[in-house]
RNA sequence: UGUCCUGUAGUGUAAUUGGCAACACGUCUGAUUCUGGAUCAGAAGAGUUCAGGUUCGAGCCCUGACAGGACAACCA
């Protein structure tokens, strides 16, 4: 590449999404005095997934890149189905993600008087009343999407009637389903959302935090966007779904709107990912059925999930920089995920020894109680990392993978005659093994070694094919270890119009190894510790791990080229 | 039989006021390596859903098709 084009690719920008410039072009044109404050709006019915992690690195990360701000809010309109358990979960994920609020958190609940007044204020206007029908009689009523709905007899009640039955209504007069109170727009609208939307309800269970003070709550429509209006919020960020809300959201605040502020709702493509699914309902059924151990079972795509995983924040970020936000229904693949994974723990993780299925390996003539102990490079991404030493002995164990009695054509690694070097320690022979006839397999392998070729010193020079990792069989901790792999075998689970989802679920996702053969250095690893372990993958501590029995979850594997030759 | 949104390599995204379709992942070569990792060098792969139109010139503008999605909870 010459200096010149060196030189312009230097120059590319990176290119910002079109919700960045909306923002930046309403900056520019200093609308709402040029501020910009955005709110992540959670409903605290469930655990994060990596899809609100896609909507919180947006909100937050706009506001910060422009100065302003981004509140948290938790959209707490339905008490039936919320609850305060998932509200410190929540807090912890969005701050494990690197976010903060300071002390803007608030509820959606908070603002339940002004909601109020200004229902009894559109009441007052003439443009909402209250309606005697059944759901099912509203519901015929509305049409359908390709036919206009038909008037409520109740639509042009008196302003006094409405006033009087919307208090009663809060008074707990009557039954929850009776009466609903609803904007007064337009029957025939194309947008089934105008069609004079419900907007308050009656619900008689206890809010978790405003107990028994309302018996009417505002429906979504009804709170969202006024919730950020009494926030001053500009720029309000939700998911492509939420597009035909768009002209309610302004109609109401065209409403309540006294000057010149507004915000705005812009609307983006929500994450999907292959081989999982991403909806609430699906993961609390994944979880309530046992399909999963719960909400932060490593296989999960929760935000707790992906952390036992051995999940990064920085690897979290970092794949959803990479896919962008547009307005296509797209679904990402999870290698995408992965490799931004890898490439963070790549540079953050200490290498360590760990044999997953071990094979003994004797070798014959070194002498016997003897102990070396060999120097090991922490990582080779980060010199400042330093090295350790870990014992070396006669008897060592490797990987069954790592031995092939017939091997292939371009098989790197040990064989009758063949020689591998112990990567940090010695190159070795085999010239035997003991194999079980009944059963096939292979018991244990002899070697000799060469002891001029230990690293570092003269005869290490010698050239061979593989190095193994090994670990010495007298100082090996024994470990649990479980792999994980995806969670369905269908790339799209819940697109699939005639199956169940659950139907695609895969029967090898978690495999439990016991009796792993771990070097010595990890028996003080702590949960969340997060290591390579050598030409395995990464691996992380579980909370469950105990000194006793020390636990690691599989992250993700290292990139394999050996078994796309060998298949 | 409506309204709204969306169609760019296998996947996800780019492409100033119209100006040689670019990047990442994945795939494939090769180099290097005491991790079959990482790194480095390189390659293949789309002519932008289709058909018209405007223009010297269209992924971008216009018209019309086609395809996919969203909307008919007293959920958010």
């Amino acid at each position: 590449m010459s200096e010149e084009n060196l030189k312009e690719k230097e120059e590319i920008k990176p290119s910002i999404s079109f919700i960045e410039q909306f923002i930046a072009d309403d900056l520019k044109e200093g609308k709402n005095s040029g501020r910009i404050h955005t709110r992540f709006p959670p409903e605290p019915n469930g655990y994060l997934h990596i899809g609100h992690a896609k909507a919180i690195c947006l909100s937050f990360g706009m506001a910060q890149k422009y100065g302003g701000k981004c509140n948290l809010r938790f959209d707490d309109t339905n008490p039936v189905k919320e609850d305060v358990e998932y509200i410190d979960s929540i807090k912890e994920d969005i701050h494990w993600l690197g976010f903060d609020w300071e002390n803007r958190e608030f509820y959606a609940s908070d603002y339940f008087g002004k909601l109020y007044d200004f229902a009894t204020d559109l009441i007052k206007r003439g443009l909402a009343y209250v309606d005697d029908q059944t759901a099912e009689i509203i519901s015929a009523q509305k049409g359908t999407p390709t036919q206009p709905g038909t008037e409520s007899p109740f639509r042009e009640r008196t302003v006094s009637e409405n006033l009087d039955l919307f208090v009663r209504m809060n008074n707990g007069e009557f039954e929850e389903g009776s009466h609903v109170l609803r904007a007064k727009i337009d029957m025939t609208s194309p947008n089934m959302h105008m069609r004079d939307p419900i907007i308050y309800r009656i619900i008689k269970t206890s809010h978790h935090r405003t107990g028994n003070k309302w018996m009417v709550y505002p429906m979504y429509d009804f709170a969202h966007g006024q919730s950020d209006y009494f926030e001053g919020i500009t720029h309000s960020l939700c998911t492509l779904e939420f597009e035909v809300h768009r002209p309610l959201y302004n109609w109401l605040i065209d409403q309540l709107k006294t000057g010149d502020y507004r915000p705005r709702q812009i609307e983006f493509n929500r994450l999907n990912l292959t081989y999982t699914v991403m909806s609430k309902r699906k993961l609390l059924q994944l979880v309530q059925e046992g399909s999963v151990s719960g909400w932060d079972d490593p296989r999960m795509p929760t935000l707790c999930g992906l952390r036992r995983r051995g999940y990064t924040p920085e690897s979290i970020k970092k794949f959803i920089d990479l896919i962008g936000y547009t307005k296509v229904e797209a679904i990402n693949d999870v290698s995408l995920l992965e490799h931004a994974v890898r490439e963070d723990l790549n540079l953050r993780t200490p290498r360590v020894f760990a044999v997953l299925n071990p094979l003994k390996v004797i070798i014959t003539n070194y002498p016997e109680g003897k102990v070396e102990e060999v120097e090991l490079i922490n990582n080779p991404e980060d010199e400042t990392k330093g090295t350790r030493n870990i014992p070396f002995s006669r008897e060592i164990f490797i990987e069954q993978d790592d031995f092939m009695e017939n091997p292939p054509k371009k098989f790197f690694r040990l064989a009758p005659g063949n020689e591998v070097r112990l990567k940090g320690a010695y190159i070795i022979k085999c010239d035997g093994f003991k194999k079980n006839e009944k059963t096939g397999s292979i018991e244990e392998v002899y070697c000799t070694y060469e002891p001029d070729t230990r690293s570092g010193e003269p005869g290490s020079e010698k050239k061979v094919k593989g190095t193994l990792h090994w670990v010495s069989a007298k100082h090996a901790i024994n470990a649990e270890v479980r792999l994980y792999d995806r969670l369905f075998n269908h790339e799209d689970p819940a697109g699939q119009k005639d199956d169940d989802y659950r139907n695609f679920l895969n029967p090898g996702s978690l495999k439990v190894l016991r009796g792993c053969k771990i070097e010595p250095s990890l028996g003080s690893a702590k949960p969340l510790d997060k290591f390579q372990f050598q030409r395995l993958g990464y691996f992380c501590v579980d909370y469950e791990s105990t000194r006793e029995n020390p636990v690691f979850n599989r992250t993700v594997q290292l990139k394999d080229t050996w078994s796309k030759i060998n298949k």
